[in-house]
DNA sequence: CGAGATGTTGAGACATGTCAAAGCCAGTGG
DNA sequence: CCACTGGCTTTGACATGTCTCAACATCTCG
């Protein structure tokens, strides 16, 4: 269902825009354009950079470091240890970050929403810290990070928000409770979804989980088996209804309860 | 030894400044004061904010923004909920901060070393996100975030470190490997703590751990038997040395191996 | 010296990981 | 249109790392 929603939004955009499918495609050269509808047609404008700022600074953002770019279902954003040149904020759609080690491990460091940014992470080693790709199509502004900085001396509202934004990023990995069971994580999983799905005005009581089960366990420090075991149990309790990756939210409270609740 | 010499330090601070030790108690009235040594005479300027910032910059960052708080073994620096008013830097001793969660389970968020920053976080939502507590005799420098914010439009380098700095402390919650084996995560941990002690110019192989072990198994995810009977494994193993909470790594780079290790 | 916190050690229980097999769906090519 | 392939998901049986509980040791501080 969302899905299907963000295709067409996707869609739409496209037209606007007129860009090109095989343009899209273009790994290496990421299309480098104006931003389609500009910050005030964006849904997010409120919580993303943009936020408290006034019609001129908006425009100003726009024009002098952002653009808009395409990326199609597993394309890759960013890679772990190339050197920074943007930061991106996620316009539509959802990725993911993972971090890949020496001896060829794997670990999901988080999902990216519409709003939120990429790459404040690696500002200060000045690489990347993370693989980033796209878990579906999706549309992320580009910024750069020097012109950033400077525009945001003279937009003090940029500058606020620049801070902010890293603020909740920051406080949501605090927010994540190691030694919890794996019913618990799983609760704050869903209710974290929703929240980002009702946040984009979508329901947050039924939607589509864009991430496999694999990337969901890995992110969780979960086995994908017990991913999928915990879910068949909460569905059981009525808690949940599950189908394949469509999954309704039946008790939303009982679901709280639980992610705040430690045993 | 380290214990010590932060207590000599720390007694160093008191005569100068004639802070008189029952004021230090009250808990309410944080005494409020200039800098004592100011930032060029600390050890962590060029991690702290001041970083990239000439004498002039310093001085009005510390006249306009600063003051030293001491804090006693165990006192408390902010408490979880409360409205957010300032943003501190560790300047010496080491400090703990913890969630409180309504069934009354709290979790070990982190530990703050000389460098960091503390209120970070609580920028977003503007009230604080953990109760942060001395482990030891501690200095803080504190700082208003307005006034902060406002000096860093004009002091672009205080701009740029402010973001490094939540940059950094982001990439290294990234950092935090879920599902890894006990030794593994305790391996990480002694590791940077060793890497906090020899940025401050002490050893790197031999330290104190001001924490308790429970505090450290929270932190880890683990239960306090755990990290007894992991390093007693690893004592074993002739990795490390443990007496109390006199720490020696015995093979850093056997330790390094695990940590990074996935298995 | 005694009391309370902190740390250690052991035995058993349990949640979760591991391994293996089968089901299901989407896309591909005949 | 159908069989085939490959990835994802589910399910079961079993192994094991970590937690829990309880007892004891040790240190700290009054």
């Amino acid at each position: 269902m969302n899905r299907q929603d963000a295709n067409i939004a996707m869609m739409a955009t496209e037209v606007q825009s007129g860009q090109s499918f095989q343009q899209r495609s273009t790994q290496q050269d990421p299309s480098r354009r104006r931003f389609t509808g500009g910050c005030q047609q964006c849904r997010r404008r409120n919580d993303c950079l943009p936020a408290g700022m006034d019609d001129a600074g908006m425009a100003r953002l726009q024009r002098t470091a952002g653009h808009v770019r395409p990326l199609v279902d597993g394309e890759a954003l960013v890679h772990q240890f190339e050197p920074m040149t943007s930061i991106y904020a996620v316009r539509s759609g959802c990725l993911k970050s993972m971090r890949r080690f020496p001896d060829g491990h794997e670990q999901v460091c988080g999902f990216h929403m519409p709003g939120q940014l990429i790459g404040l992470d690696a500002l200060y080693v000045g690489t990347y810290q993370c693989d980033v790709v796209a878990l579906d199509t999706a549309t992320v502004c580009v910024f750069s990070p020097q012109a950033l900085e400077r525009l945001s001396r003279e937009e003090p509202a940029l500058q606020h928000q620049l801070l902010r934004m890293a603020s909740r990023e920051l406080a949501s990995f605090q927010g994540r409770d190691l030694h919890r069971p794996a019913r618990n994580r799983m609760a704050a999983f869903l209710l974290q979804v929703s929240e980002h799905m009702s946040e984009q005005g979508w329901s947050a009581c039924r939607f589509r989980l864009v991430m496999s089960r694999r990337d969901i366990a890995n992110y969780l420090g979960l086995a994908p088996e017990t991913v999928s075991r915990t879910l068949r149990s909460m569905e059981a309790g009525r808690l949940i209804r599950v189908d394949r990756r469509e999954v309704a939210l039946l008790h939303p409270g009982k679901l709280e309860a639980l992610a705040a609740r430690h045993a």
